[in-house]
DNA sequence: CGTTTAGTCGTTTTT
DNA sequence: CGACTAAACG
């Protein structure tokens, strides 16, 4: 059968688990314990296709991956592996996109109003920092933490399941002493989202968990699903291993893929707890499999990869091993400074091009999304188009979040933050009058009937009837959608102009989300797709670029989880950066860090450099001029490691004319500098 | 009451 | 540097 071929003996076992012949439904508890490279993509679509060709449903598989990205892959392999008459997989997302949809169905049976909005981080933090304004936290001088703080430590208490006490004790040690104002707080937030119809992510999760925890709506739910799968098991949290015991209380259809030297999620409550421990909570216990051979990274690129993680303080998986033969080892460069690493990169990148590497098919991770900012100037400086992953979205720029914000209202009414937000868009009105007009708003037929005889402040009163005439257009069927995206957009470029100077450069995000939107069947699939998955911006000046155009890829190095190729570039593989100096308290947070590093060097298949930039300008601390600071080779490669490494130095020391730019150069790259790195055996 | 300005503080990774 | 707050100003 087409799907089994070319599997190996580990995959081919981790496939066929449970299933006979022409039988599907004994498929007993399943724990895949897949390295970096091991085939875990091809193994997951491969059971799920081994499981529709034995007579499993499509329709009732439920496919929980940990990115947009990864489900659409799986998706399309499924379909190319198994019979053209099956049947899609339908249920096929994360966690919270899952979570979202089952909400929407279940809605009236839980006591949810299936209207319900869903708030991203920045609206969340936006509404506890309201909530917080009305309790009165906010002017006190006692250095009550910042909104986005409230909100990173409410959602790690949810996710994790554990009282607040421990976890500020745990995690936020300097908060410890507001804990008592926090759990008002939370209190007054939980109030604020129930009455405004709203759920921000970790409701998504939390009122899954519920549901499965209520008999009767649970078994409903429960029986949907033959078969559950579970991709980067390593990477949920308590709240998740919830729900997923709640689906699979007994532990039959249950396929969990992961791989805890790959837990790089620490910070999001995740644990490898869950993964540990999985097998033990059913009985007779899960099976286990266990993929060890690499199909991804050469010899040497993973006996570096495995000499790293070889080092951490608990480990449960086995070493990698590679087929792939290459005589050339990852290299560890030492740049001057942060700016020469740029340089290095962009050469080097463009060097590989001429011996037919695609721009696509080399990628730059760093740790922290500001990272790459020198590196996306040289790019741009260089013509050569990229696009990056992680950091800031498009969705999160303001003008952007300003039209969808209208959308958002309309669609509901009782929405506080995005209500605030589209009504201070008017001159003359801010905080007060907001929330004045807001509470003309009412719930019923008309909601926004009240705002029509309301009497803006002079400054707004020009504009006051087109808004108007806009709010009545979308409550109303009057435009479908997604013209009425179009009518948002025409009635907001006034306030667009007057508000950012910059308005000829934002212009395309706009056209942008415009485009965007007309993908989606209806306004609420679009609101709840952008909430969930908002796509990503470009940074590069050139607009999107095309997507048959190549493209190198800037990722972070979480943002990089599950993806390969074939040359990959680590910028600051220093103390500091990798680990980050923000995680070097706890050990804990160390070995996240070392697995983070690892993470990244499993993502190249043939060449693999690791930056080591010997100072970098801080713009940060400094007041006058631009001071640097001097780094060293992260610890994650001790001395002792170095031989698993080819050492170099950029720009190689000559004289002058050596500096010419262009292909010739690169050669020089390999040459060593005597002494500096010598490799120990 | 809204807007502007000056001053302070903290600073990652993402659904 | 940039996000956020508090105080001054209109």
């Amino acid at each position: 059968m087409k799907h089994l071929e070319g599997l190996n003996a580990a995959q081919r076992q981790a496939v066929e688990h449970g299933i006979r012949d022409g039988d599907a439904s004994q498929a007993g508890p399943l724990l895949v314990i897949a390295g970096a490279g091991s085939g875990k993509t091809t193994t997951l679509a491969s059971r799920v296709a081994h499981l529709v060709v034995n007579g499993a449903d499509p329709g009732r598989i439920l496919l929980l991956t940990f990115s947009r990205r990864a489900a659409s892959e799986m998706a399309r392999r499924v379909i190319r592996m198994v019979p053209r008459e099956a049947r899609p997989v339908t249920w096929s997302g994360t966690f919270h996109g899952i979570g979202a949809r089952l909400l929407r169905i279940y809605a009236q049976r839980i006591g949810l109003n299936d209207g319900f909005t869903i708030h991203d981080r920045e609206d969340a933090a936006d509404l506890l920092n309201l909530v917080r304004h009305d309790l009165g936290l906010s002017d006190k001088a006692t250095r009550f933490p910042q909104k986005a703080t409230c909100l990173t430590i409410y959602s790690h208490a949810v996710n994790s399941g554990l009282p607040l006490g421990q976890v500020l004790e745990r995690h936020f040690p300097w908060c410890s002493q507001h804990e008592e104002a926090l759990r008002r707080l939370f209190d007054g937030y939980v109030a604020a989202k129930q009455s405004q119809n709203v759920l921000d992510y970790d409701d998504l999760l939390l009122y899954w968990a519920e549901m499965m925890r209520s008999e009767g709506v649970a078994e409903d739910v429960r029986l949907r699903f033959d078969h559950v799968l579970v991709d980067e098991y390593q990477d949920t949290n308590p709240l998740q291993a919830s729900i997923l015991l709640g689906l699979k209380p007994d532990g039959q259809g249950l396929t969990a893929v992961g791989d805890d030297a790959q837990a790089i999620y620490g910070f999001r409550a995740a644990t490898v707890r869950n993964i540990l421990d999985l097998p033990q909570q059913f009985t007779p216990p899960a099976a286990v499999v266990t993929l060890t051979q690499s199909y991804r990274s050469t010899q040497p690129i993973l006996a570096a990869s495995n000499a790293v993680i070889a080092m951490a303080r608990e480990r449960f998986t086995k070493d990698l091993v590679s087929e792939r033969v290459s005589a050339q080892k990852p290299r560890l460069v030492t740049v001057p400074d942060d700016i020469q690493q740029a340089v290095y990169v962009a050469e080097r990148v463009l060097a590989l091009r001429e011996e037919g590497v695609a721009l696509k098919q080399q990628a730059v991770l760093f740790r922290t999304s500001h990272h790459s900012s020198l590196v996306e100037l040289e790019l741009a400086r260089r013509n050569i188009p990229f696009v990056k992953f992680g950091g800031l979205r498009f969705l999160e720029a303001a003008h952007v979040k300003d039209i969808v914000s209208v959308l958002r209202w309309a669609s509901n009414p009782r929405d506080k933050v995005v209500a605030f937000r589209v009504l201070q868009l008017f001159p003359g009105i801010g905080p007060q009058t907001a929330a004045r007009a807001f509470d003309r708003v009412t719930d019923g037929a008309h909601p926004f009937a009240a705002l029509a005889i309301y009497r803006p402040p002079a400054a707004a009163l020009a504009v006051w009837p087109a808004f108007i005439d806009l709010l009545q257009d979308l409550s109303g069927s009057a435009a479908a959608w997604p013209a009425e995206l179009e009518r948002v957009k025409e009635w907001f470029q006034p306030f667009f102009e007057a508000r950012y100077p910059d308005a000829q450069v934002r212009a395309g995000d706009i056209d942008q989300l415009v485009a965007i939107g007309g993908q989606y069947r209806s306004r609420e699939q679009f609101l709840t797709e952008l909430a969930l998955d908002p796509p990503e911006a470009t940074s590069d000046e050139a607009g999107p670029p095309l997507l048959d155009e190549d493209y190198l890829i800037l990722s972070t190095i979480h943002s990089a989880k599950g993806q390969e190729w074939t040359a990959v570039y680590v910028l600051n593989a220093v103390d500091g950066c990798i680990p980050s100096d923000m995680a070097t308290g706890r050990s804990e947070d160390i070995e996240e860090e070392r697995r983070l590093l690892y993470v990244a060097m499993t993502r190249a298949k043939d060449t693999l450099d690791l930056l080591v930039p010997q100072k970098f300008y801080v713009h940060q601390q400094s007041r006058n001029g631009d001071r640097h600071l001097y780094a060293s080779r992260t610890r994650f490669i001790p001395p002792a490691m170095l031989d698993r490494f080819e050492a170099a130095t950029w720009p190689v020391r000559r004289r002058q004319d050596a500096v010419a730019a262009g292909s010739g150069a690169n050669v020089d790259l390999k040459a060593r500098l005597g002494g500096m790195w010598k490799a120990r055996t």
